[in-house]
DNA sequence: GCCGTTTTCGGCCCGACTGTTTTCAGTCG
């Protein structure tokens, strides 16, 4: 049973209780909050580091008691569910409503009210009948209806049929950061800015939000809801604004004086539950904060807005980085002079911290380029200090995987090339037409890396290493006494995803315990929105690594991000060590090594917790 | 139903936009 089924069920009571609410306002009332509170914990588990099951079997009731927003009635409700499967209190209320409750659940702008009132007079039980009834004119004679409104209605059953995706942060990242100069660009916008879960940097993003900053929001908002690639505007006001961009994504834009940059960053950038957080924390400090800004209760004097900062000062907090706010114990760990605080998170690892690249392709196999091409790029565009040549091996053929003996030519071709860096001008020299055209067209729309021009570029590095192919039953493709000569030697599952949990399990602890491993490549095998990762008891498998010294990848492309935030956090708790590789099979996906940093970021991960934040010697031996 | 630096009752984050109203309810971010 994961997180995500029993946050939905406590999600479809908590919609229940609403569609019940029909008696005494005051019983309403009551109602209401009984609901939200489930939505709360439903929210809160969705998004809890830990595995609520495990969590159950270890600790039982007092367990569940001690995750905020749950108390004695859901974790009893909660434990039920754990034990059979089902909930009677749930059981019950869908006897009063017999409606199938996720045709509804996620019904975006058709909210519980207006259910409840169809549901009040029509006997209608799934999607399609409403459908029905709104085609055939049925809904605008019932209270608080109209045509307008019907029409509506069915405008929001499409939607909700096309179906909202989430886009991975990847694909979406380049049409963020064009959009954001677009309106950085305009002569009335003085400030703009990405913010969004998209500032947040998570793996996928929903829709994208902007602020700006202007003194004549009107001309801003039309011209932004007049941007050639938005389909439709969804609503548009004074301050605020709402479309479909043309890929279906929603787009939503918020203007604010200068004064109130800072709060309104604070507010679109969320998470939502963060700023709920926040808050509840002004309110108890007598303040009173908003998208504006932060406000005096008694007075209704302003004393922050401009900045974020100001703000989480006078909230008694220490600024905290985007990628942290998901109200996951970031703002108990902010408060002004706690020691945790300086310890851990003054020291989270930062954008320019990665000084190497330990999984990168060549043309030997399934990369699109020359050893020689694939470092020139990293240093001169990436500015990083060294590259590890991880090419598959043998029993991988669909990427013409290298066999023993070809493994050790490419070594010599390697020690080859790092002569020449060594003893020539091997940068100067290098003819990069042809590649940089490519480039351009794609990697040059990722924030890049800043150039540290004190590094000489004779200090360059490449890596001989290898990805080895992991087989069925734990043993590698290539044998020890090839892969100790290389310099370092990441291994992974391309095959035999769907092993039962206990095999799958044993078969990485075999190769964590195997001494010639040091790195385990994209570890839980997930492509996100595409493929869950394999069956592993991922504690077994961190205690084997702590053991054997092997060390867990972060894989920064995109679509796998492998592994995942919480899991980053896990692993470090567990004093597992990481390092963050980007996967290249051309020069443009070191750019995605950025993604894989705000991963560890989300991760709490600090920079001495991964290791290609060193240099070559240090890594080295940190290494098996 | 949850929660507590006004702690076991009485609160519960805050404001914008839309549509159906004519002062507000519903929904969203």
């Amino acid at each position: 049973m994961s997180n995500a089924e029993i946050a939905t069920m406590l999600r479809r009571i908590a919609f229940l209780i609403e569609l019940d609410s029909e008696n005494s306002e005051a019983e309403n009332t009551r109602l209401n909050f009984k609901s939200r509170a489930y939505i709360k914990a439903s929210d809160q588990i969705q998004n809890l580091p830990i595995n609520i099951k495990q969590l159950y079997e270890e600790k039982g009731i007092d367990g569940l008691l001690q995750i905020p927003s749950i108390g004695k009635a859901i974790a009893t409700k909660i434990s039920e569910f754990l034990n059979t499967g089902t909930v009677d209190y749930y059981e019950k209320l869908k006897l009063r409503y017999p409606i199938q409750i996720d045709d509804f659940l996620d019904l975006e702008g058709i909210g519980p009210k207006t259910l409840r009132r169809i549901f009040s007079k029509i006997n209608i039980k799934t999607l399609d009948e409403l459908e029905e009834l709104a085609r055939n004119r049925e809904l605008r004679i019932l209270p608080g209806f109209s045509a307008n409104k019907e029409t509506d209605i069915l405008k929001k059953i499409e939607m909700h049929r096309i179906g909202k995706k989430r886009f991975l942060l990847g694909d979406i990242y380049p049409l963020a950061l064009k959009i954001e100069e677009f309106l950085v660009n305009n002569e009335e916008v003085s400030k703009a800015a990405a913010v969004g879960s998209f500032r947040r940097m998570k793996e996928t993003v929903g829709d994208l939000d902007f602020v700006v900053v202007s003194n004549d929001p009107k001309k801003v908002i039309e011209k932004f809801v007049t941007m050639p690639n938005v389909k439709e505007i969804l609503s548009k006001g004074v301050t605020k604004a709402f479309v479909k961009l043309n890929n279906n994504m929603d787009a939503d834009l918020l203007v604010v004086p200068s004064e109130s940059f800072g709060t309104a960053l604070l507010y679109f950038t969320g998470s939502k539950r963060h700023g709920i957080h926040l808050r509840k924390l002004a309110q108890v400090k007598g303040y009173r904060l908003n998208e504006w800004g932060l406000y005096e209760n008694n007075t209704d004097q302003k004393i922050a807005g401009e900045s974020e900062s100001d703000v989480y000062d006078l909230l008694g907090l220490e600024w905290i980085p985007p990628e942290m706010r998901e109200d996951n114990g970031e703002i108990e760990l902010a408060k002004k002079g706690s020691n945790s605080w300086q310890h851990k998170m003054a020291l989270l690892v930062d954008y320019n911290d990665v000084r190497g690249d330990l999984q990168v392709h060549s043309n030997y196999t399934d990369g699109k380029l020359s050893i020689e091409d694939m470092a020139y790029y990293a240093r001169m565009l990436f500015d990083l200090d060294y590259i590890a040549i991880t090419d598959h091996t043998q029993s991988l053929k669909i990427a013409g995987g290298l066999d023993e003996k070809e493994i050790l030519d490419q070594q010599i071709k390697i020690h080859e090339i790092n002569d020449r860096i060594k003893s020539s001008q091997f940068f100067e020299d290098m003819d990069t037409s042809v590649v940089k055209n490519q480039f351009y067209h794609y990697g040059n729309n990722y924030r890049s890396r800043k150039k540290d021009d004190k590094k000489t570029d004779k200090k360059f590095r490449i890596l001989s290493g290898a990805e080895v192919n992991i087989l069925k039953d734990g043993t590698l493709d290539i044998s020890n006494n090839v892969l100790d000569k290389l310099d370092l030697v990441g291994a992974a599952i391309h095959s035999n995803f769907s092993l039962p949990e206990e095999i799958q399990t044993e078969r990485l602890i075999k190769v964590a315990q195997n001494p010639s491993v040091d790195i385990l490549f994209h570890p839980t095998g997930r492509i996100i929105n595409k493929r869950e990762g394999y069956q592993i008891n991922i504690s077994k498998v961190l205690s084997a690594c702590l053991d054997t010294k092997t060390v867990i990848e972060i894989d920064a492309h995109y679509n796998r991000l492998d592994i995942r935030d919480e899991l980053i956090r896990t692993s470090i708790n567990n004093g597992v060590n990481l390092v963050i590789d980007s996967d290249a099979h051309h020069p443009m996906h070191y750019a995605f090594l950025n993604l894989g940093i705000s991963q560890a970021r989300r991760g709490w991960a600090n920079k001495k917790d991964i290791l290609n934040t060193q240099p070559i010697p240090e890594l080295l031996s940190s290494l098996k």
